[in-house]
DNA sequence: TTGAAAGCGGTACCAT
DNA sequence: ATGGTACCGCTTTCAA
């Protein structure tokens, strides 16, 4: 019922012109007015009047004429996960988000689901953000790196497993993760080792640095580790678990606590005893592992403040010589709980 | 080592004045060629050139001078949620984005965090979105919708527990959820049923309508249902759990998976038998529920396709007039397993 | 204290 | 088949 008497207003977007005409002054007043350009005054009656005026007209500024003009922009444009992230990255995000609006960005996510590596980084450029901070679930590559910076992005910084060439990388050592889960295992007098490796897309730039970890861990030490593929469902789990014992395993390392409680899950209802039979270790901490019996052990995981990264993306945008180095960024300690 | 080469390239942003140049040609030309338009023919050679030097200099085209002078953007903007949303939502989300994409609109999530509703609705306005879809994070106000449309914005659409005036609102009705849950509480003998209540921020827009779907259910069956506040960790649950008797409750409905699974645990390691003394159930259908033991009851719901609603968006894009109705948004059944 | 005007990077009409 | 040019909305000198 409220949408009639706007119908008018509907017709067309209200520009700063418009508002300079219904105050009586100039656009550029108005730009002055609503900038609080301090380098101009202008008087206050002067000033209540644009106000108003814009106010009236539900005047709300052009942010692409506004860049245009400038030359530049507030954006930093994170592309979106394309996969389930965890509660971990969830706040991790939230945090980033956060600190970077309090330093005055505008912050936007850009989903690039059926676009490739470089036809993503192009998409990006166009809208010429002014730094991008990946989390490695696109194939950021050299080239697509360098599409972005010759478009005016001051900062390209990725948080991948892998260094990307170009990119301000900063590399998030998912092998922690994994070596310290198998070092965990071995310690426990553990040789056989399997290791879990989600099927779902998206995953294995994670599991594939986490089980480099997990075989750097057990080289040299007597014990060996075994790949072994597996989807978030039940069924995929109570098809490993019936062929377990063929295996020959007395411990496993599930990639994380999702995947480390469906798994043991199917161990139990195949008979096998945990940790009696099979050691399980997950990953991330979850609440869930808490809340199963034995307690699943787990691979605990600090990571790095957004707060921090939202400082270092504004250093490199305000110096992109400068290249700061943030390390210690995630750190991983094994949690010994029931299941190990 | 690949960024010395370009040192001199990133002085500035290649714009299409230089590919005009290093062509040979006038900027309509590289206009023309660059967009393919068919109104106007070009000669083979001349695209090639054109091509050729666009390629040379990576020109990247200036999205905001773009919808500047088209008076109008191709872009979605979907608020980011500020709250851990589940893998629900999350495969919506994923969905909607790339039905979207297909229908050739960009698509771009603009976190709000510190921000309140009218504010972020005028944030979102300087972009010039075609459209906007909002989840309910945000307390989108008539104002706020009102200062989207004056923006151009030719759909609001809220997907939404609640309807907002002015918008295109599509209402998600959690009730159906609650109902379902204490609905099949009631049909199995229970009386005194709990609903849990989440702490956490961002949830009272799915919980409270929940609470409600649970109350109208209950009225006038002779049972009710009471409040009970949760957070979300260990400590809160087992709390809640220690005075568990004193309520006087025989059953419960538990907001979602994630709470029902916490609070039987605690339950649990109360000596509370369930279902025995205390029937549980929870929401979503998340397979977590499947790997406790009893197996939680949940409610599973039926979520409409991210294609479908992109559609939607698409029609009231191209027809603002044009005010479709999409019923059935969400369905809601119960799951009965063995905690109920 | 305020206004006129140039120009950011594209697009599309109208000439040639 | 191609080029000249006006214009989208806003900011910012420079002049008055």
């Amino acid at each position: 019922m409220s949408q009639t008497p706007k119908q008018s207003a509907e017709r067309s977007v209200p520009t700063s012109a418009d508002v300079a005409r219904l105050a009586g002054v100039s656009r550029a007043t108005v730009s002055y007015v609503l900038n609080n350009t301090s380098s101009v005054r202008i008087s206050e009656p002067t000033r209540r009047r644009v106000r108003e005026a814009a106010e009236e007209l539900g005047y709300v500024p052009h942010a692409a004429a506004r860049s245009l003009r400038a030359g530049h922009t507030r954006m930093v444009l994170l592309p979106a996960a394309s996969f389930a992230v965890g509660p971990l990255f969830h706040r991790f995000f939230h945090e980033l988000q956060w600190a970077l609006r309090r330093l005055d960005y505008t912050v936007v996510q850009y989903g690039s689901l059926g676009l490739g590596g470089d036809e993503a980084a192009r998409a990006w450029a166009e809208l010429r953000p002014v730094a991008v901070v990946s989390l490695g679930e696109v194939g950021l590559t050299p080239h697509g790196v360098d599409v972005l910076k010759r478009s005016g992005a001051k900062a390209v910084i990725t948080l991948a497993p892998r260094r990307v060439e170009g990119a301000h990388s900063l590399v998030m050592d998912q092998t922690g993760v994994g070596s310290c889960a198998v070092t965990h295992l071995i310690q426990r007098g553990r040789r056989a080792i399997g290791v879990v490796m989600p099927r779902e897309p998206g995953l294995e730039h994670f599991s594939e640095p986490r089980f480099e970890g997990a075989r750097r861990a057990a080289a040299g030490s007597g014990a060996h580790v075994e790949p072994l593929e597996l989807s978030y469902d039940e069924e995929s789990a109570s098809t490993l678990a019936a062929g377990w014992r063929g295996l020959g395993l007395d411990a496993v390392y599930a990639y994380n606590d999702d995947y480390a409680t469906l798994l043991m899950r199917a161990l139990q209802d195949e008979g096998i005893d945990i940790p009696g039979e099979t050691a399980v270790i997950g990953a991330d901490d979850l609440l869930l592992g808490r809340l199963l019996r034995p307690r699943l052990s787990t691979v605990h995981i600090d990571m790095v403040t957004g707060r921090l990264l939202a400082e270092l993306v504004d250093r490199v945008v305000r110096d992109p010589e400068d290249r700061p180095e943030l390390h210690d960024l995630m750190g991983a300690r094994a949690v010994h709980r029931e299941s190990s």
